[in-house]
DNA sequence: AACTTTATGGAACATTCATTTCAATATTCT
DNA sequence: AGAATATTGAAATGAATGTTCCATAAAGTT
């Protein structure tokens, strides 16, 4: 047996529609409920959803049992994903799905993950990112005599860019990058009337956390862009984005970093 | 006490950001790994969440304890809700920016565009990138005993993203940045054991197109990412990706070459 | 109508889960 | 350094949850 265990809500809910007619009593009550009522199938328990689905509880394991699931726990997962299509990053999306990333060792394969990762933690960015925050950190930007781009290790891809699409706009942007040790003195050129910008993610790089406390002193407004509110320049931030960003075998992405700073800077464009 | 126990996700994570320096270790560990991954936290149990934070079950426990909940249970019940509010909005969101596409020139919608765009873009990469020029480049990175990067303009944070990956996976990798006019000295340091990895868009940087010609010339195999077969670099590249990145008021965008390129570093990993 | 098959309710069961407890360890204060 | 306090790890506990079982009811078959 175990033909075909409907394994995403599309296919599930299409296979309730069709074996419908054929159902039980109890067994359509239910699948009316679970079609009406997905997210109580994704996060209650099944006395509750027995309870609201006016149906004994055994009738939940028979109607999973009936999809060919070994039990409710089991259909429930597939609710539960179906929940977090759009609103949770890719990894989460992955562990709720039996068959994951362990599988495919293809470099093919290794690129169709990248892309959906990156697709989710752009969905994801456009989603949660609030647009005050972006208008201040635009007049900020806007104000700011020059620029300053603080970014190392996987940051610094990001910093470059920064300062690349700046400069094409005819901006001051000056790159903090302590080539040669002499990132505390860089920093100290900073004025309170220009800005920093700073891009930091786990493992927060030292030197980039030092020389943006030096620069917080001068009173310059500083926008940061990292992975937590708990990160540690975000409690010196005018401006903080939280950006979450696709991971694959440990391996972070910067898809959704990079269009933040894209969106940031063609935003100066507009004022 | 009881004082304010944080109703909704957003007072809880101010008062966990808040709190968070008088925070025990393991509370602090907690404390992050509870903002970062609040999916896990409104949909796991305490066992499995307690897993990942690599922490004991019962610090969930006093971890809600500490912020006025009777128990983790109560405190879960704020991350759910926040989940399912999301969720929620989302529709509402993804329905009111499809309407606004042309009129709004606020930076809310300029992110929007983006994201949509980069979209599209990994898309359009995960369809039209072939398997055996994955395959192709990644052996010859394999084989290479060093391996050089070049890049510069708009390529130049992709150039320096390959060298941070790269060097992360203890391959010897450098970037050949032409930094005090160097650059032709650069590229006669490449062997024809080693290989070449060059990105270059439109307008095709004459520094970078003519330190590959030179490196071409010591028979060592160069990887193209260009956008065109046409470009100065396809011809010389023994494995060559055409990219087309997403335009947003003529701004190209970065994202489907950056996931190219962690495809590519990751699928080393696998040989 | 008698018999077989299937569906249902409700309680019993076993499992998993959140929570408590306590000894061991680390930290702070005197 | 030593006592006092706070933190942590690991197992025990008890509550809740999912699942199974079986007697009863309904539907279908001869």
């Amino acid at each position: 047996m175990a033909n075909t265990v409907p394994g995403d809500f599309k296919s599930l809910s299409t296979q309730i529609s069709a074996e419908y007619d054929q159902l039980s009593k109890r067994l359509k009550q239910l699948a009316t409920f679970a079609l009406d009522n997905p997210t109580d199938m994704a996060l209650e328990t099944v006395a509750v959803i027995a309870d609201r689905a006016e149906v004994q509880p055994s009738t939940l394991i028979r109607f999973a049992n009936n999809f060919g699931y070994s039990g409710f726990s089991e259909m429930q997962k597939v609710f539960r994903t179906k929940l977090l299509e759009h609103s949770a990053s890719y990894r989460d999306r992955l562990r709720l799905t039996q068959f994951s990333e362990l599988e495919s060792p293809k470099p093919d394969a290794l690129l169709q993950q990248f892309v959906q990762g990156n697709i989710g933690a752009l969905e994801r960015l456009a989603e949660t990112t609030e647009k005050r925050h972006l208008n201040r950190a635009i007049k900020l930007m806007a104000k700011a005599e020059s620029l300053y781009i603080l970014g190392q290790g996987r940051s610094f891809p990001v910093a470059s860019y920064f300062v690349y699409a700046l400069r094409k706009m005819d901006r001051m942007a000056h790159m903090v990058d302590g080539l040669g040790g002499m990132l505390l003195d860089q920093s100290s050129m900073v004025r309170k009337q220009d800005a920093a910008l700073v891009i930091s993610f786990r493992p927060y790089a030292k030197d980039t956390i030092q020389a943006v406390k030096s620069i917080a002193k001068t009173g310059a407004p500083i926008i940061a862009l990292t992975d937590s509110s708990l990160s540690p320049v975000a409690s010196v931030a005018k401006v903080c984005f939280e950006i979450r960003e696709a991971e694959v075998r440990s391996f972070r992405s910067l898809s959704a970093t990079l269009s933040l700073a894209q969106a940031l800077v063609l935003g100066l464009q507009d004022l």
